[in-house]
DNA sequence: CGGTTGACCAAGT
DNA sequence: GACTTGGCCAACC
């Protein structure tokens, strides 16, 4: 794929509110394996208010972290519905997969 | 083109 | 449960 970090975005874009994924999942989602490099692109986000990227959180249910500290991304999850228990999220209640 | 880096993951200790 | 190790992939220098 020529611009993998857009497409990262444009899937992302799909999670609904009150949801998160994992990088794995949205990696698998873009057909590969690359849930470092989804990380990566999530760092740079250069679509800061347009794309959700505090709804992907780690494979563990953990919140991971964010470009603004992890405290803020546990703040605006909880803004959106998504109940996150010590740093941590419900990946059965919560999760939300692709295809 | 080779080496480093990173909002990661899984398995081992 | 926490910590360490090796592997993974794209971007950057």
């Amino acid at each position: 794929m020529r611009n993998f970090y857009e497409e990262c975005y444009n899937i992302l874009k799909k999670v609904p509110k009150g949801k998160v994924t994992t990088y794995k999942n949205l990696a698998r989602a873009l057909n590969s394996k690359a849930y470092r490099a989804v990380g990566t692109a999530m760092n740079k986000n250069p679509y800061a208010p347009k794309i959700p990227c505090h709804r992907v959180v780690n494979s563990d249910g953990k919140a991971g972290k964010f470009a603004h500290g992890t405290a803020k991304k546990v703040k605006m999850l909880r803004s959106e519905g998504v109940d996150v228990v010590d740093g941590k999220i419900d990946l059965k209640k919560f999760g939300f997969k692709f295809r």
